[in-house]
DNA sequence: GTAGTTTTTTATCATTTGATAAATTTTCGA
DNA sequence: TCGAAAATTTATCAAATGATAAAAAACTAC
């Protein structure tokens, strides 16, 4: 539906705008190049072993990035409606990802290209900007992360994700959870547990 | 010595061409705001609690960035001759920094204010662009390490950083590498000794 | 609503890492 | 070169987490 359509870019839009503000003209560039995509629950987005060509804007739902390794699978990070997200290593080498990308619930993410963006960066100063503030913002989130990990115990990290996400506890499954932590599902239930 | 200054200078603006191929016009710009520092072994560059206000170039030495935790420090990461630094958040926030930044060896930077950065990537494009690389590069290693710290031991993790930084081991006590791997120097003692 | 599947909990035992202390080795300055 | 300080190793015991299996609870499909 068209309507629908055009709101959904109009979330990508705003988030661009909220990093780096574009004029109307360089807006109206970039919202041509934006498509709207649904998944169903459970559905991959992306697949490990895949090349991640886009960026994405979550309109609605909620994704996991992460890797299987050996028997066990581990998360790097949920998005949540409102979130903006890409598989960056392989994005940018465009070579096939590690990670695959999985939606939690049903979905709806608005997109543009690898292409595109290149294109549009290159053109657009604001762009190139804009995607600073974005890999900023990316890169900020993870320092804090891997500081995190090295200094607190699981059972630390898992009450910080609480008060730093009580919504979207809501919304993850326990095993996902754990994956998150770095831990088996078995030990976060101990942990819960309190023991 | 102005010979030597120069020299380092260049050495930074090599690095930023080698990231996003600058015009002599942008280059010559850029080269008017660095300015080459040294300090000696043992030395903070940036103490925990200040602003970091310059993205570093090391032209030679070798430095720890990391954190002060209870009675634990943690280091981020190691740089060494070549490689361009800062610390993110404090940098771009322009708060108090959690982390500090020291000189495990003399070591000679160059370095550029925020300020003036700021001021060259509004003016010019290309050092968006080298600034958005610079910053992929940096997301690309974060998002890499929290991958290896989820999913790997101590010991492997260890086994890794040898083989992938073999230089560096050399010149890096026990004890920091303990730090950045997220153990005690005790416990990498004794998976050093393979037990 | 019920059966089957998936998720979560509980329990037990093994492995990894931390805390502490002491011995040993290395480094470094006088 | 000596002696003190720092770094590393070794040892012992405790705490945290993993592996496995089985029970309980929650969720799904029909």
């Amino acid at each position: 539906m068209e309507t629908a359509h055009n709101e959904y870019k109009q979330g990508f839009i705003d988030f661009v705008n909220s990093l780096n503000n574009l004029r109307t003209e360089v807006a109206t560039v970039l919202a041509q190049q934006l498509e709207t995509v649904s998944f169903k629950k459970g559905e991959a987005i992306l697949e490990q072993g895949s090349v991640c060509r886009y960026v994405y804007f979550i309109n609605n739902g909620l994704v996991k990035t992460g890797f299987e390794s050996k028997d066990r699978t581990f998360i790097m990070r949920f998005f949540a409606e409102g979130a903006m997200f890409t598989v960056l290593d392989s994005y940018l080498s465009r070579q096939a990802s590690a990670y695959q990308i999985q939606a939690l619930e049903n979905t709806v993410v608005t997109r543009i290209s690898r292409t595109a963006l290149d294109d549009l960066r290159a053109r657009f100063h604001s762009m190139e900007t804009f995607f600073s503030k974005l890999l900023a913002t990316a890169s900020v989130n993870m320092m804090w992360r891997i500081g995190e990990i090295l200094e607190e115990q699981a059972s630390v990290r898992y009450a910080n994700f609480i008060k730093e996400n009580p919504d979207l506890v809501q919304r993850i499954s326990l095993g996902d959870l754990a994956a998150y932590l770095g831990i088996t599902q078995v030990s976060l239930s101990r942990i819960r547990a309190g023991r």
